[in-house]
RNA sequence: CGGAGUGUGGCGCAGCUUGGUAGCGCACCUGUUUUGGGUACAGGGGGUCGUAGGUUCGAAUCCUAUCACUCCGACCA
């Protein structure tokens, strides 16, 4: 592919809007690869579109290799199906609703575990069909609360999403692999430095899934890392193994009676402990919670962690064993006989679940609300005073120890740029998707779903290369890979540049041509900017010694090479050889 | 949803306090100039000042409502 830059709609940008805050959303405006619509909401340019494109043909090779078989679901979908998998009330204003001319309701959809889901129930009869892998890159909505980024977290985005059934849970396993493995190989392709994280599986459900992050420093995500064993965790799910060495070695054994304080309006942790006069960490942070709330199963529990530490919901989820966990109104604390702001676990109600951070076991002399007005408990001693579970309820943070093998977790911001998950028959089972096994006998599927953000993939590389002057685009994912510069109006120069880039493009690259009339700097500035990963600059002063100059975009201008013009081809071949991943 | 802020040509902004019929830079078009890192000069096109109502002889400017967008927080595939 041959590209004349002078009919190309690239319009870079001197300026950027001031809300471009990261480098891969002030880069894509600049270069003139996208262009907001609304909030969250892009058009993809031409260069743009390119990327996406190129990132796209990598996921479908990779899992058309992987078996899966593409399909195209619709963007629109009835609600009878979101109902059917009581995603529909679940689901919150994420969801973007329409209602038809006939007043029947229909939702963008955010994900297609429904569409798929009937699609095979309807389609697939047998388990000879199995093992199955369908798989679409379509344009999705999540109505975000808070879109930003660009392409990062958008509400409109392309996503590669893929679902695979299985008869038993072992070739559910399978198929979950065969995707992890698809997955490591797309990303390398794409040139990027990523990791493969255990991770929640929020509200989608199912046991196992893994994220795929991009390591970055302006990822959204915080993972940890043990440097000894390799474990890799997103924090709000990451284990920690023993509590850490807590300040409560030094204390002071007190009396063994606790003794009540006043503490006025003071009823933050923070508050409590200015108050005082006593260190934040002192004073024993109590949370409430509804666990399964308006369901049968619905019980209440009390968090209990250091003052200056707090609770991982998902991990106090996992802890007391619920599908869903929420903190408690203040209605809905007095309803319990307790005073919001000045909770305590100790002469705690009958029937409340109380749970303390695994770091608290054996604490002393703290202090914790009184369940009155103005009021909380000094010289508390855990286990004597109040009885709880100890759990692992506390976010995981650089320097604990890691939970398989003890040794030290440093943390890393990453960009999610996929996800698989395993399942399970939570979808076959509300939607009865079922085939008849070797037996004659109809057996529920075991799924996985697997997905992947194409454009946040695209920024992801940006985030990872870029400098000063613009992108620096990964070999595989580069809008073209050799973009060449002629340098001056001359005939001469401009003949050549293109006798140049048509024969690389005789050769398989993808070439931009920078035809403009033009000043030189600026088609300098803007081939930084665009972020090519190899440059040929053609101008007269060269020509009349038979040379060019090749250099890549990862070079300085002090190391670009002068090169002969009947050994460009070789040098463009060398060249790209150390480039590709 | 809570807090803060902003809407003036494609982009970045000034003008608003103290009402008098809209301006600058970038980009765009024309010409001259320049030609290896965003050249210089001259000329030019483009804006119902987010929208609706109100006050006033007169509103970008003051008032009210509304919409949109952004930031911080809460929330979250």
């Amino acid at each position: 592919m041959l590209q004349f830059q002078s009919k190309l709609l690239a319009p870079t940008l001197k300026e950027v809007p001031s809300d471009a805050e990261v480098a891969s959303h002030r880069l894509m405006l600049r270069a003139g690869m996208i262009r907001k619509v609304a909030a969250g909401i892009y058009t993809y340019m031409p260069l743009g579109w390119r990327v996406i494109n190129k990132v796209a043909t990598i996921v479908r090779e990779e899992m058309d290799r992987a078996g899966a078989q593409e399909i195209l679901m619709p963007a629109v979908i009835p609600s009878h199906l979101w109902k059917e998998s009581g995603r529909w009330d679940e689901y919150g204003p994420e969801l973007l609703r329409l209602v038809d001319r006939k007043g029947s309701d229909f939702c963008v959809g955010p994900t297609h575990e429904e569409v798929v889901t009937t699609l095979v129930r309807d389609n697939v009869q047998s388990y000879k069909s199995l093992p199955l892998n369908l798989y679409q890159v379509q344009t999705k909505f999540r109505d975000e609360v808070r879109p930003r980024f660009g392409l990062m977290r958008g509400r409109e985005f392309i996503m590669k999403d893929a679902y695979s059934f299985d008869l038993d849970e072992e070739a559910a396993t399978k198929s979950y692999e065969k995707m992890f493995a698809a997955y490591q190989r797309i990303f390398q392709r794409c040139g990027l430095d990523f990791k493969p994280v255990e991770a929640d599986t929020g509200a989608i459900g199912g046991k196992r899934s893994h994220e795929f992050q991009v390591m970055a420093e302006t990822g959204e995500d915080t993972i940890v890392v043990c440097d000894d064993c390799g474990y890799a965790a997103n924090v709000e799910l990451a284990e920690i193994a023993a509590p850490r060495v807590d300040d409560n070695a030094s204390q002071v054994m007190g009396s063994r009676a606790y003794e009540e304080v006043y503490t006025g309006e003071a009823t933050s942790c923070i508050e409590v402990a200015d108050r005082l006069g006593v260190a934040t960490r002192r004073v024993l942070k109590s949370m409430l919670f509804i666990a399964n709330a308006g369901e049968d199963d619905s019980f209440v529990v009390m968090a209990l962690t250091f003052g200056d530490e707090d609770v991982n919901e998902i991990k106090l989820r996992k802890a007391v064993d619920a599908r869903a966990i929420r903190l408690a109104s203040d209605d809905e604390v007095l309803k319990l006989g307790l005073t919001p702001g000045v909770i305590g676990p100790v002469l705690c109600p009958e029937g409340i679940r109380v749970v303390a951070d695994q770091s608290l076991q054996g604490a002393r002399d703290l202090i914790c609300g009184a369940n009155r007005k103005e009021a909380h408990f000094a010289h508390v001693h855990v286990s004597e005073h109040f009885v709880a579970e100890f759990k692992d309820l506390r976010a995981a943070r650089a320097g604990d120890a890691c939970g398989r093998c003890g040794g030290t977790l440093s943390e890393k911001r990453g960009i999610e740029v996929g996800h698989v998950f395993f399942l399970g028959n939570k979808y076959s089972k509300a939607m009865n998707v079922t085939v008849l096994d070797p037996n004659g006998k109809a057996k529920e599927l075991v799924m996985g779903c697997y997905g992947i953000g194409v454009g946040r993939t695209a920024a992801a590389a940006i985030e990872q290369h870029h400098d000063d002057f613009g992108i620096s685009w990964p070999w595989n994912i580069a809008p073209y890979q050799v973009h060449v510069l002629a340098i001056g109006k001359d005939e001469e120069v401009l003949n050549e540049a293109q006798r140049i880039a048509e024969t690389l493009e005789k050769e398989g690259y993808d070439i931009l041509l920078d035809d403009r009339g033009e000043r030189p700097g600026v088609k300098f500035k803007d081939a930084d900017l665009i972020g090519c990963p190899l440059r040929i600059s053609v101008g007269s002063r060269g020509l009349k010694e038979g040379k060019v100059e090749v250099k890549t975009r990862r070079m300085t201008k002090d190391e670009a090479m002068d090169v002969n013009l009947d050994a460009i081809v070789a040098n463009v071949n060398k060249l790209a050889n150390t480039l590709r991943p």
